[in-house]
RNA sequence: GCCCCCGUAGCUCAGUGGAUAGAGCGACCGCCUCCUAAGCGGUAGGUCACAGGUUCAACUCCUGUCGGGGGCGCCA
């Protein structure tokens, strides 16, 4: 509907161009809003308003000569001029019938545009470190990124979701030596765990699948291992001492020996991540290593680009890229002084390989302490010759968890830990994917355990899905009095729905096409959950004034297909959130 | 020191520069002889942190102040 009007509104400013305006404005300049008041129709635009300047007319006269130049439209009942200069449009009945029909013709597609026309965006989220399992902090970022996919798509863009897998660097080596530890551990050798290792219980596990796969092969004395190694914490420096103990590690099982240690962590937690987010209905097209990434030379190959461009400088025995000369606070090293690429180098060249395989949005879904490093990678990419806004970074602000009002204590390292799958398991993945999109992701979230596992009129969760059951048991009960919805029929007689409930639920319903745009627009997921809470609110309004299953067959089948119009709206909104609809509650 | 986010009803939060600022929860009062009461209706509740500025129009944009949360200083 919405689209109509700015056809017609479109058309109409083309008319006054030459006469009453000096040339047609763009598109974008034309603002159509539902109204907050009823009165005041359905539809209203500012445009008079904000063209009243350059046309040199007040607002109100420009409106009206608007109105005169407008193309008539069966869909639009009436229009007038309001307040400070605002044009209304009054929706016809018909124009809420001919919607409510292509919403059972388009079935599953309504609400798909092409305004994307087809951009290709590469949205790249998670992309945790394999040194652990996912935690919740994580699962937000993967409900984000996958439902913000969803919203691209359906509005017409081409979008690949990536995860890139750090499995390059010193955290990896970290992960394995803490493995061995526990490996030599559990052969009954006496060492201490290191202050800076990866403490967690899942460690023990993947030590004993080592010790299965290589039997005492890698095990060395506690004595070998620890002899003439520096104090660990809290004497010593925990960082040396983990250092230390990678290098002793290194020497005392051989390069090998480290990397068969370091494959099977890296394989275990990948496989692992892998299968929770697919669990969680969350599926990346791509899955990049770093390692593989560097050692196929495209490191190089982004430093050549840089070398090329004139901004690498040698100092101190470092290589750094000139990044202020790009509007970063400071330069920046790509390669260090013991010849060592650095992360950021790795970084700005991931992002040049991906503007290179033709992607020109890059789309990056990121916790929301990464936020000095999107400055650094956009002026690497500007100094590479890209587009610096290719790149946009969306920040997701932390989740803690709660039960109840008690606050649970969460930390990476330390043993205590709350995983994405043990939230999964305890609340369930629909209201998981719903409560991490209820929030706009740069508000921190309190996660509820009680409330998200609560079968109550509290939980919003519960509320949508019940409103798209509730459809259901209607559709049940009208089979079971032996009757059929004449889909037919019903359209046809859905001018007839004229009743307040009826204009409240069809506005609702309509709305939906205008709610994904905005959504995709301004990757905010969580005006669809707020915007299906309030579809379903309209649908337990309407379900209690009025019964639907009435002997008069065509308001019986006019209101059958309005409801089962907000089932199916409920069920794509649903499908975007990765919420399931269920038939019966 | 620098950077990011936030400040809206008792609580948790919506609100692409537009008309009388909204929802949920909590509180209070009501609604099942009826398609699922996991539902619905009503009442109460506001100096949109504060001060300037831009604008025909500011909760929204800009600057500053105060308050809360988080991050950074050749670590990944």
């Amino acid at each position: 509907m919405k689209q109509e009007l700015e056809r017609l509104l479109l058309a109409a400013l083309a008319r006054l161009t030459g006469s009453v305006l000096a040339e047609t404005p763009a598109a974008a300049a034309i603002v159509i809003e539902r109204t907050r008041d009823a009165r005041h129709g359905e539809f209203a635009t500012n445009v008079a308003l904000r063209l009243a300047k350059v046309a040199r007319k007040n607002p109100r006269e420009l409106a009206a000569a608007i109105l005169a130049a407008l193309p008539p439209s069966e869909l639009v009942a009436r229009t007038e001029v309001a307040g400070a200069g605002f044009i209304n449009f009054h929706m016809a009945p018909g124009a809420y019938a001919a919607e409510l029909a292509r919403i059972h013709e388009q079935a599953g597609a309504y609400g798909e545009s092409n305004r994307g026309g087809g951009e290709r965006i590469l949205v790249e989220f998670v992309s945790a470190n394999p040194t652990g399992p996912l935690h919740v902090g994580h699962g937000r970022q993967a409900a984000f990124g996958a439902t913000l996919s969803n919203l691209l798509r359906a509005t017409g863009h081409s979008v690949a979701r990536e995860y890139y897998v750090n499995d390059a660097g010193r955290q990896m080596d970290i992960l394995a030596v803490s493995v061995w530890v526990r490996y030599l551990e559990a052969l009954g050798e006496a060492l201490p765990f290191p202050d800076n290792g990866y403490r967690a219980e899942y460690v023990r596990p993947l030590a004993g699948r080592l010790r299965r796969e290589v039997g005492e092969a890698l095990r060395r004395p506690a004595a070998a291992v620890l002899a003439g190694l520096p104090a660990d914490a809290p004497a010593g420096d925990k960082e040396a001492y983990i250092d230390a103990l990678i290098e002793r590690c290194r020497a005392q099982i051989g390069a090998d020996g480290f990397r068969q240690v370091l494959d099977l962590s890296l394989e275990f937690m990948l496989a692992d991540i892998r299968e929770d987010l697919a669990e969680f209905g969350v599926v990346f097209e791509e899955w990049t290593s770093e390692r593989a990434f560097a050692e196929s030379g495209s490191i190089d190959h982004a430093l050549e680009v840089l070398r090329g461009q004139g901004r690498l400088q040698e100092k101190d025995g470092a290589l750094w890229f000139r990044a202020t000369e790009f509007g970063d606070e400071k330069d920046r090293v790509v390669v260090r002084e013991n010849g060592q690429k650095t992360y950021f180098a790795s970084d700005i060249a991931y992002h040049l390989n991906k503007y290179e395989r033709g992607f020109t949005r890059l789309l990056d879904v990121l916790g929301a302490d990464h936020h000095g490093y999107v400055a650094r990678v956009r002026a690497g990419l500007i100094a590479m010759g890209c587009p610096g806004d290719c790149l946009e970074a969306t920040l997701i602000q932390f989740v803690s968890l709660f039960r109840g009002t008690e606050r649970i204590p969460m930390g990476k390292r330390e043993g205590q830990f709350v995983t994405l799958r043990q939230l999964r398991g305890e609340v369930g993945n629909d209201a998981c994917r719903f409560f991490y999109l209820m929030r706009s992701h740069d508000q921190p979230l309190d996660f509820d355990l009680e409330l998200a596992k609560s079968r109550t009129n509290e939980n919003p969760v519960y509320y949508i899905q019940y409103a798209h059951a509730r459809v259901a048991s209607v559709m049940k009960q009208l089979a079971s009095r032996g009757l059929a919805f004449d889909s037919a029929h019903g359209l046809a007689s859905a001018t007839s729905l004229t009743g307040a409930h009826e204009q409240a639920v069809l506005s609702a319903l309509t709305r939906y096409p205008e709610i994904i745009e905005q959504a995709a627009l301004t990757r905010a997921p969580h005006a669809v959950a707020h915007y299906l809470r309030e579809l379903a609110n309209t649908l337990h309004t309407y379900y209690n004034a009025e019964q639907f299953i009435v002997d008069d067959a065509a308001v019986r089948n006019a209101r059958l297909a309005l409801v089962l119009g907000v089932q199916q709206v409920l069920r794509n909104g649903l499908a975007l959130l990765g919420v399931s609809a269920p038939e019966s509650m």
